[in-house]
DNA sequence: TGTACATCAGTGAACGCGCGTTCACTGATGTAC
DNA sequence: TGTACATCAGTGAACGCGCGTTCACTGATGTAC
């Protein structure tokens, strides 16, 4: 059963991507170490080849994920727009999509993974906290200027607009199976809010 | 160790509360029924003569954890307003609080409850879209008009500002511990921005 | 009202199960000579 | 270059543990007469 070395390290990536994308989907807390590890293709017995723990593989999986999206979401932002198409206006698009809404494991992992994040450690609240600093970031330099409410930092506007992505999406989530339209109208009701909202902001006439 | 058919009734209600409080706290996951049924004062095996799985408690947990909220709503609702205060400004102040962020057992049991919730069965889904409505609800009824944003409905502003105030709340918990400063800013900002949306929907010149 | 018995909430040990983790073992890889 | 040996990723059984759940038992409550 011997294994170069580059191959050791591609196993190694291999577990951590199952990982990222079973504990988004599901939590921490209910993917075991033999479902990761036969998702990843290996037996339980090599896990500790690769990790200390689960919660130190946990840990990882938060730095990973929020530098995965991180690095998504600049490739999106590097895509010709359409004409009359913003960038903002397209993320927040992309965001409130039934889509995104469904396809936890590769969606927001700022969404997918706050509820563990709160229970993990230090570490992990760290790396957490520096995505979304970074996110943040990003999305404060595609807001668009504001006259109307000069009283509010482009960060501040920044922080509130996530804030508010990120609520509807775990809401429509939540309510997804039992309350499908209730769920879809979550979404679409943050979104219309937030585009007018900005163009409030800009003092600009609205455009619908 | 018999028991009267009241105190029986009582003993229910007790462990009722205590799940109420641990499972919001801390995930249904997270709190195992020998810890539940001692917190509620008792020992493990009594709990089946209440319920019939914890499943079913948990959905259980769901309604009543959303009607205790919705019942505190309407209390805070009658309580006298003091001299340039409004119903909707207090609730917000008291949402974005650090006080309601670090009391996740007593606090919106939309925001503590929602990443369980998406895993639950179908009815505790559905009790959790039917409290999500009445919080709507009662949220669209404090609005003031919105003369600058006609294209929005009152139901489609209350969904939006409650989705702001959930993921305000779960990103400021999310990094509360390793990142105090930013979970704070988090709280702040949504407050700010959600206030000043309102007054450039109303028209108004802002106050600040 | 008093007595005998059924009921059933509460006790706490026990069950099977899946969990995270450990371990002896395998055998191709990598290294020393 | 060839040979002998050390390394260590991967295997899969096993460990202890805590979980949700079951069970025989207790004894005050509630009921029938």
């Amino acid at each position: 059963m011997g294994v170069s070395k580059e191959q050791a390290v591609l196993n190694r990536q291999a577990i951590l991507d199952s990982a990222v994308r079973l504990f988004r989907e599901r939590g921490v807390d209910a993917v075991g170490l033999v479902e990761l590890m036969k998702d990843a293709g290996f037996t339980q017995g090599g896990f500790y080849n690769h990790f200390s723990s689960k919660q130190a593989l946990a840990t990882e999986v938060v730095g990973a994920a929020l530098q995965e999206a991180g690095e998504q979401l600049a490739t999106d932002l590097e895509q010709p727009l359409a004409a009359g198409e913003d960038a903002l206006t397209r993320q927040l698009a992309y965001y409130f999509s039934a889509g995104h809404r469904d396809d936890i494991a590769h969606g927001c992992p700022l969404a997918g993974l706050s509820g563990d994040v709160a229970r993990l450690g230090g570490e992990a609240q760290q790396r957490f906290a520096a995505g979304l600093e970074n996110t943040i970031a990003a999305f404060g330099a595609l807001l668009p200027p504001a006259p109307k409410t000069p009283q509010l930092g482009e960060r501040e506007r920044a922080i509130a607009l996530y804030s508010q992505m990120v609520g509807a999406l775990v809401l429509s989530r939540s309510v997804s199976e039992a309350a499908p339209e209730l769920s879809e109208e979550i979404l679409r009701a943050a979104q219309h809010d937030a585009l007018a909202t900005l163009t409030l902001q800009a003092g600009r006439h609205r455009r619908d």
